[in-house]
RNA sequence: GGUGCGGUAGUUCAGUUGGUUAGAAUAUCGGCCUGUCACGCCGGGGGUCGCGGGUUCGAGUCCCGUCCGCACCGCCA
């Protein structure tokens, strides 16, 4: 008793031997669901696992017995003990059994599973645990719906095809580990109570009990800490970590979230681009047998340009193309009024009937894309052309128009115009819905690319100041360094975003080490250097020690297991995520607290605002 | 904060212009069946049509409000 980590140890002790006597004499299973061959018939085996299915034919009943392995057929028959018959003919779906029998060849054979050439004679049978009538099949094709499945996402996690995206994940995460340890990173953790900054995304906090009327922050990414790292000198770092951001949910963001998070020292932007695109490829070999090309990068003003978005889809063509010049001044208010006028060439699609065109300018009128209108000329099969704006423009105009976009007869040309921006962005969700229509996004292609050179800053009207892009730390390229201070959106950084498939898989940056540049960004920023040093004074004070050259990436890791198993919604390569409201339909949390669990952190809950 | 779609049996859904006792499939329960594997056949039970209010002789259906789910916009350095 003087000593309890000595008791402690000494009955773990014989804990351990027990279980291995136990071991000797007792076995919960030889074989698995999934491993029985006809070169185990005649063998005795004890298998155990959920009942799939109890299919009772009278004098024979058949049993599925179901574990991660796979699928074992059990039987019994006329010839079988009937206290045996009786205890499988009253088994439900989903109960806990642990059979013995003998296999034997199947009579009738199924091809559609694995062990379908033999099944289990059974000679004796225990229920290890009964089941009550599970809500939904649990079976690939299962009836549930959704919020169904979330609340009883342990028996969701039964079913196969669930099972499969989290297997996957967890081999990603190895072949993951494995690649940037021989790489020579060191995985190490940073914590997960840390400092609250006002920059970026809002923080999750936590009160703290010691220190009454303070908070820390879960992570948003462990960005300052491992920026500490490279100044401590390990060099090469990464961790497979979650991080934590209380903004509203999408298919494709969770509040707690997954990343890949890596940093370098002494390198440049090339030097992680190529590391990074090497696991990326190293990735798609190992687990998706796909060899690809080097990736290839495009500035951030071409993918604007191009593609109308800064996460561009390049498995299909579709450019825009900026026809600004050729439709202004011809007397048609809506472009004469236009910044920018620019559209996109839809293949094979002149046949689109006027029905057809009215819902496409309903759809891209809705306030998510927020058009005007949408212009279209046709070039039809015989070489004719017909458009919304034949009484503006003369057949001729549009002809040398049409000849802009590369068009062939039979082909569609979209234009829309407005604001630069807006119309880009407009054009850009209008040629992925096109895309969509069409099939020309297909999970079987990957088609990633670098986004380099992105904005250093970007103005937000609301507030009239600058934010980072990115974020504080963030290198300006150097040759636009003096732009800083004559024209700060002009700046471009050292900044870069991996797409695939037109997914923001990750991004990151070469950091900015030099603590007067440091100062200066948060100058722009708008921080007054009182506020800088209260945020980032630690970081700022580690760089006064001599902080090496450095830069990293951050992968999100769900986005990149989800798009390997070809799915939309990240949920589904989670164990238990959270629901569009930032709820865990399982625990129904969150939830209150206790009034004694808030008078300890001092806290008091005021719901009337 | 906003837009759209949805909420009917355990589950997935149908339900016409507002009109008889709200249906189907599946699951579940009982019976029959020796080669099933989505077993088959016969029979039974199972509903606060999300919730609240309104219009009407009459509301699952129309109107208003509200809650919940999903997708999206804003937001997400």
């Amino acid at each position: 008793m003087k000593c309890p980590f000595f008791f402690g140890v000494e009955f773990a002790k014989i804990l351990l031997f027990s279980q291995l006597i136990l071991k000797k004499h007792f076995m919960y299973r030889s074989n698995n669901c999934g491993e029985l061959r006809m070169e185990h018939c005649g063998h005795e085996v004890t298998l155990a696992g959920w009942v799939q299915r109890v299919r009772d034919l009278g004098a024979m009943t058949f049993v599925d017995l179901r574990d991660r392995y796979g699928i074992t057929q059990l039987v019994t028959d006329e010839k079988s003990d009937s206290g045996i018959r009786d205890l499988v003919n009253g088994l439900g779906r989903e109960f806990v059994i642990q059979v013995k029998g003998f296999v034997r060849e199947r009579t009738s054979k199924n091809k559609n599973i694995a062990t379908g050439d033999v099944e289990v004679e059974i000679k004796s049978i225990k229920i290890l645990s009964a089941s009550a009538v599970p809500p939904f099949t649990i079976q690939n094709d299962t009836d549930g719906g959704d919020d169904l499945r979330m609340k009883y996402r342990y028996l969701d996690l039964r079913r196969p095809v669930v099972q499969q995206n989290l297997f996957l994940r967890a081999q990603m995460a190895q072949v993951t580990r494995n690649y940037l340890s021989e790489q020579g990173f060191i995985e190490t953790e940073t914590p997960v109570l840390i400092k609250s900054t006002p920059e970026g995304a809002r923080d999750f906090v936590v009160p703290s009990r010691m220190n009454p009327g303070e908070f820390y922050a879960l992570p948003q990414s462990p960005q300052i800490f491992k920026q500490l790292l490279m100044v401590a000198g390990f060099d090469k770092y990464f961790q497979i970590v979650k991080c934590f951001r209380d903004e509203d949910l999408r298919a494709d963001r969770q509040p707690e979230f997954t990343q890949i998070d890596c940093e370098m020292s002494f390198v440049e932007q090339d030097d992680v681009l190529n590391t990074f695109e090497g696991l990326t490829r190293h990735l798609l070999k190992e687990i998706k047998g796909i060899e690809t090309e080097v990736f290839p990068r495009m500035p951030y003003a071409e993918a604007m340009d191009k593609y109308g978005s800064d996460k561009p889809d390049i498995r299909f063509g579709m450019l825009l193309h900026e026809v600004t010049d050729k439709l202004k001044g011809k007397g048609f208010s809506v472009f004469d009024s236009a910044e920018y006028i620019g559209g996109i060439c839809v293949r094979g699609c002149a046949d689109y009937t006027r029905k057809q065109l009215d819902e496409l300018t309903e759809w891209v009128k809705r306030p998510q894309i927020g058009a005007k209108g949408l212009v279209y000329i046709k070039l039809n099969s015989d070489g004719t052309i017909r458009s919304s704006i034949d009484k503006f423009y003369s057949s001729a105009e549009l002809e040398i128009l049409v000849r802009e976009f590369g068009t062939n007869p039979g082909d569609l040309v979209f234009i829309l115009s407005g604001s630069k921006e807006h119309s880009q962005n407009a054009l850009g969700l209008l040629r992925l819905e096109m895309a969509n229509r069409l099939g020309l996004r297909s999970k079987n292609t990957v088609s990633p690319l670098w986004v380099v050179d992105f904005p250093l800053l970007e103005w937000n009207e609301d507030t009239r100041r600058y934010f980072a892009m990115h974020h504080p730390f963030t290198s300006p390229k150097p040759e636009d360094i003096p732009l800083l201070i004559t024209n700060p959106g002009r700046v471009r950084a050292n900044a870069y975003d991996l797409v695939i498939n037109g997914v923001e898989i990750g991004g990151g940056s070469v950091r900015i080490f030099d603590p007067g540049l440091q100062a200066k960004m948060f100058e722009v920023l708008g921080f007054s250097p009182e506020q800088a040093e209260a945020q980032f004074g630690f970081l700022m004070n580690a760089f006064r020690y001599g902080a090496p050259p450095h830069a990293g990436i951050a992968f999100g890791f769900d986005r990149l297991v989800s798009l390997f198993a070809g799915l939309d919604s990240i949920r589904d390569v989670i164990a238990f995520p959270k629901n569009n409201s930032g709820r865990d339909m399982m625990n129904d949390s969150p939830s209150p607290i206790s009034d004694e669990q808030l008078k300890e952190l001092n806290l008091v809950i005021n719901l009337s605002s």
